[in-house]
DNA sequence: AGGCAGGACTACA
DNA sequence: TGTAGTCCTGCC
């Protein structure tokens, strides 16, 4: 059991981030976070942070995972003063953190994503991981499922994955898994491309756009220039941002940008008050 | 009860 | 290059 002493971070405004469809509420303030083969359970009082899993899990994999040696005043105090609305949403949700989650499990996870509704993202995810995924036994004997390796995911057919209420976007899945797991597409050299070719090379497979790359780059490549453009985003871009966001002010953390609009527009305005 | 939710595809012009 | 029509499902 880790415990530390965290600025500018809040496990629940990560969850509602809607950036990781693999953590889920426990308990009132007890959150599970699978990745990988990897398991957590996080509780939060104030600025204290339990991380319950090993020294060696903390230090080489969670850090990194949730960016914990990362200084997010820093993003925060960019925000222009006069920027009334980006200075409430990054104050709104100032504990939130752009996670470094698997390549190949976001590729998936925001192919899913598309035209869908994150309760039941969560749920297409579920399906697929305790259907083709690794069972893992804790050592308090609980159970859980990782996600499924492309091999596996590869092994199942665009019926089986409508069967796990992927509806159309089974298509996109099956296509994928097949081109990963044959090695027609490559992810660990995608990993290793700046953010432009790693956009391009990410938008050449089926059913990925845009705003699907730009997630991926965003949530599992680290690159905090994407930002992903989806419907709530557009709006708010035509509402406040008439003239186009400040790219140039911005630059090398506008996702975590994004990410702070995106969670303000979900979580911080009345509804009605649009 | 019908539109829409964290889009992208295809088919057209 | 730009824009309609289409696609699964379920929630409001």
């Amino acid at each position: 059991m880790i415990s530390i002493e965290l600025e500018n971070f809040n496990i629940r405004q990560i969850m509602g981030s809607g950036q990781c469809f693999r953590m889920n509420e426990a308990d009132a303030d007890c959150f599970t976070v699978i990745a990988g083969k990897k398991y957590v359970e996080v509780r939060q009082k104030g600025q204290v942070v339990d991380f319950d899993c090993s020294q060696e899990d903390f230090l080489f994999f969670w850090i990194p995972y949730f960016d914990l040696d990362a200084d997010y005043n820093r993003y925060i105090q960019a925000v222009n003063p006069r920027d009334s609305y980006l200075c409430a949403a990054a104050h709104h949700g100032q504990g939130i953190r752009i996670l470094r989650q698997d390549l190949w499990e976001m590729l998936i996870s925001f192919l899913i994503s598309q035209q869908n509704n994150i309760r039941r993202i969560r749920r297409c995810i579920e399906n697929i991981c305790t259907q083709y995924g690794e069972r893992i036994i804790l050592p308090d004997g609980r159970e859980y499922y990782g996600f499924p390796k492309p091999l596996a995911l590869a092994a199942a057919s665009e019926e089986d994955l409508r069967a796990c209420n992927l509806g159309y976007r089974a298509k996109y899945v099956h296509q994928a898994a097949l081109a990963v797991a044959d090695g027609q597409i490559d992810l660990s050299e995608i990993r290793s491309m700046s953010y432009k070719k790693a956009r391009e090379a990410l938008m050449e497979i089926y059913g990925v756009g845009g705003k699907v790359a730009d997630c991926i780059c965003l949530f599992a490549l680290h690159q905090l220039d994407a930002f992903p453009v989806d419907t709530h985003i557009r709006q708010v871009l035509d509402q406040h941002y008439k003239r186009g966001f400040p790219n140039r002010r911005y630059k090398g953390m506008r996702g975590v940008m994004q990410q702070y609009i995106f969670y303000y527009e979900l979580t911080g305005i009345p509804s009605g008050d649009k």
